[in-house]
DNA sequence: TTGTGCGATGGTATCGTTACCAAACTCGAC
DNA sequence: GTCGAGTTTGGTAACGATACCATCGCACAA
């Protein structure tokens, strides 16, 4: 009902106690929860809040002793991937449960950006850092330069920093589906994966040479293409495998960017019908509607909404929990292997 | 190097400035620039600064006049659909370019959460908003109670709301697609839907059926099922069409999670060899791998990360700009129509 | 030598809020 | 009517950072 003017700065709370003529000290009482403070005056205190359209500012709140900033800074690498929109849904979902906001930057792969979010973070008091790591670097997120903010790195490790952890089952998932796909009697089998300096990209090429090793297998240097980003290099490195003298009968994919990209790949030649054999494709990640594509498909499912949860778990346990100061954890979350199609 | 005791708070520019044995202001100066500084004090402070991992509190700094908080609160509907993540990443590139932090909260489609949010934004200063309303109420977005905090509206509008309004060209791309499917011989058009009370799915409506009436077919209400807010519900309505006595030669579906639904409805009739003719799919949003799907598709395509960075644009002009106190504008940004196969 | 001007530095007050203490008031018991 | 206990209210100081003004010192010109 009242916009004085034009520019107005926001009300204080010593607009409201005016307009109420009562104490600041008494507006602060009844916004936070009003004991004794006389019913009549909390409505007159209510009533001045409402006409002036006032909020606490929590910034000024948040620089007293004891209160804290009840923010959450989150850095992920690339938002543009829907299975980092679901990351981030998870962590949203549980930090608000616990009246915290989630600050999000993204990092998009690059260190230099992630050191100046993580910078930027501490400088606004967040109470903990989430943080899928771009990997190759850890000096920014050692607890020297951190202070007392607790970190939990989510999705990837980062050697020589110490702190809370949650992975998923990269080795074990990647060798059980990779030993499945043996068992059904393929022996070229194709590594197609993202960054070699990505935690989650070694891990998972692990799982697929041992599971190769186990079977008496060597795993072809022909047949391993790493480093492919976004979906157009996956769609252009399937195509090498496909063009080769003795084409692979399977591809283990170690993330959605590949799988999207060989299916991309292969469905253009299957259009095209230049393709005698189509390979069985093995992916790490969901893909929305890989189920009704026309190739023998073989997921590694597991659900990044339940890892940002976890991450966020992990890191109010730290801030709220009685064992603040337990060692580092880490956690592995379990994945789901199908099964191939016959 | 130095970790005090083990739950010392953060330092703060007192501590820094008695480190380097000089005062508090020195210490500020020399990290605002480092005018009238000499150099060699400079280094000292920025010693004791590396020395006690010190970072400014950037909330203590935003409560002094003129200094604003350098946050923009962003508040979206849904995180788990990819279309918003590219949304959110549009948005953070764009404000991280003019020194400003994203602060990115979920409404999950309720509106009780989106005035939360909205109220808790607002309780932490920042500069500007941007919503996706989730629609159904316009109060809590109201100048009266923003203050002076300008507000960007993103994807949808609202009725009753004067603001900044930056919408997808959904009436004429929803109008030619529906044209090209009808020029292409289709009589039979069935209409998939999400909730009516958003408006992005009103004005695409408006578009089917604009194209039908001018072609001089009806609306057949058989033939229109709206409210599917998800993949699920959606395929459950595909198949409710399937199962016509006389069913649709070709659907408009109004979104992703739509279009998703009806392909996997369809898909599993095909499998089944229960799908005596393909319908015909006409979809707005893109969908990945759509296009390798054994469906006659037309998708109406548009970049929701242009979206997101042409609101966090508008906002900045509001902010930044000269022309701060102008009309609240409306952009329609275009879509583009494909091509329907064959 | 004295004066002038400028660069370097520090003291103080302030931003919005609330913890702490003191003061004023209410009510019932004697 | 007086006292004490409990409730309600307000004044003051402090959180961390910095704008403003005052002060100090130095170099150079007269």
């Amino acid at each position: 009902m009242s916009n004085d003017s034009p520019s107005a700065p926001a009300p204080t709370v010593r607009e409201v106690a005016q307009l109420a003529g009562v104490s600041p000290m008494t507006v602060s009482r009844t916004l936070s929860g009003g004991k004794n403070v006389r019913a009549e005056v909390q409505q007159r205190v209510l009533d001045a809040v409402a006409a002036l359209g006032y909020h606490r500012n929590e910034n000024a709140r948040s620089i007293r002793p004891g209160h804290s900033s009840g923010l959450i800074g989150v850095a992920i690498t690339n938002l543009a991937n829907p299975y980092y929109g679901q990351f981030a849904l998870g962590v949203e979902e549980v930090v608000a449960q616990h009246g915290r906001r989630m600050v999000l930057g993204n990092s998009g792969e690059d260190l230099g950006r992630e050191t100046q979010l993580v910078a930027d973070f501490v400088g606004r008091q967040v109470e903990g850092l989430i943080v899928v790591p771009t990997g190759g670097g850890a000096e920014h997120l050692q607890p020297a330069r951190l202070g007392q903010i607790p970190v939990v790195l989510a999705s990837r490790a980062v050697e020589g920093l110490e702190a809370d952890t949650v992975l998923l089952d990269d080795v074990n998932g990647a060798y059980e589906a990779t030993k499945r796909t043996i068992d059904a009697g393929h022996r070229r089998i194709a590594f197609l994966g993202n960054a070699v300096s990505v935690s989650t990209a070694s891990r998972r090429f692990d799982g697929y040479s041992r599971a190769l090793t186990e079977a008496g297998l060597a795993v072809d240097p022909e047949l391993v293409l790493r480093g492919q980003q976004d979906v157009h290099a996956a769609r252009i490195a399937m195509e090498r495998l496909l063009d080769l003298a003795d084409p692979p009968t399977a591809v283990f994919s170690a993330n959605n960017r590949n799988t999207i990209g060989a299916l991309h790949a292969i469905g253009a030649r299957q259009r095209a019908g230049a393709l005698p054999v189509t390979p069985t494709l093995v992916g790490f990640d969901d893909v929305e509607l890989a189920d009704l594509m026309q190739v023998p498909l073989l997921i590694v499912s597991h659900d990044p909404r339940a890892l940002g949860a976890e991450a966020a778990r992990m890191l109010l346990e730290r801030l709220d929990g009685p064992a603040a100061d337990s060692p580092p954890q880490l956690v592995e979350l379990p994945v789901s292997v199908g099964r191939l199609p016959e």
